[in-house]
DNA sequence: ACAAACTTTCAATATTTACTGAAACTTCAG
DNA sequence: CTGAAGTTTCAGTAAATATTGAAAGTTTGT
């Protein structure tokens, strides 16, 4: 296979992952030409390769940018803006779990804790409505302490410390 | 707040969040409205709950009920079917993980590897994209990895926050 | 075998979400 | 200051997704 037809394929397969992730699957492409570019590409660039409008490429790169996960680039005697994404991988995974933590996982812990406190009857339904809330903090909670613990660690160390960690 | 109230609230915030991770609202407060329900309930009771139309309601049973998390309750002296939710949150986390491990992880792990061994070129570029496809492969499972071992980890470390329901 | 009770399916429709493109805005050089 | 080069915004529209509702299918009791 030439290198471009991979490039290619690899932009359209990052592209349908996202979709389940509820990530925007040209977010996901722009992101993924950038990391296969070995260059940084302007808006121009994007726009004739992935076959999308102006304000489309703006639009998605700002919210890349705003993800910290692609800069803009200033090439000297250049006016144009030129991209590029970051390459190392691990840190791409640090920065998304980071940004969905802040935005979705503590705001919903939020709300639980919320609602377990505001209910104040004392009746078994309650008690048992109280202690679902409970859970869902507590299985909330453990699975972003796994996640935030694995972005701070180094990740040779993480494989084989994981074990320990769950086990206590 | 009365507890009705906050079941309600629950079931909406619960839908909400679902939106952000490519599930559909209804299916997360159907389930919702099971885990708030001290006892199973019928099509028509969701139908009513939710304002949904029966369709959708069958559609999105039937969903929850392949991922594993909702099961069909047989109540003797009835002929309609009764729906309940398993109780136990970690069990809900560990089914999820599952099923989107098999649908989306794996199959994208399959792509990188294909696309990293079918570039044959020998140039810098071709070299680079063959390590970001190794790296991608390998934070991927990396966090495979983590997922794999948290949902088969001791079960009364990680239960041991939880009371058991005695099912009704 | 019939019909009531209930479930399932799916084409049509509604809703949500993403994208375009042109106009407005900004920056810079002369 | 002027206009060329580049960027951003956003109302309108297109595309994708979810939902309805009615018809077809199934099960059960008599």
């Amino acid at each position: 296979m030439k290198l471009e037809e991979a490039k290619i394929k690899y932009i359209h397969t990052w592209g349908s992952l996202a979709t389940h992730w509820g990530v925007n699957k040209t977010m996901a492409q722009v992101h993924a030409l950038l990391l296969v570019s070995n260059t940084p590409l302007s808006s121009d660039d994007i726009m004739e390769t992935l076959k999308i409008s102006r304000g489309n490429v703006n639009m998605n790169v700002r919210a890349l940018i705003d993800w910290g996960i692609v800069r803009k680039e200033l090439i000297s005697g250049e006016r144009k803006d030129y991209f590029s994404a970051d390459k190392d991988i691990w840190e791409l995974f640090k920065q998304i779990t980071k940004e969905r933590k802040r935005r979705e996982i503590e705001p919903v812990l939020k709300i639980l804790e919320e609602l377990h406190e505001s209910v104040d009857e004392n009746s078994v339904e309650a008690e048992s409505f109280k202690k679902l809330m409970e859970d869902l903090s507590s299985v909330t909670t453990t699975v972003n302490g796994i996640l935030e613990k694995t972005i701070k660690a180094d990740e040779h160390w993480l494989l084989s410390n994981f074990t320990k960690y769950i086990k206590k």
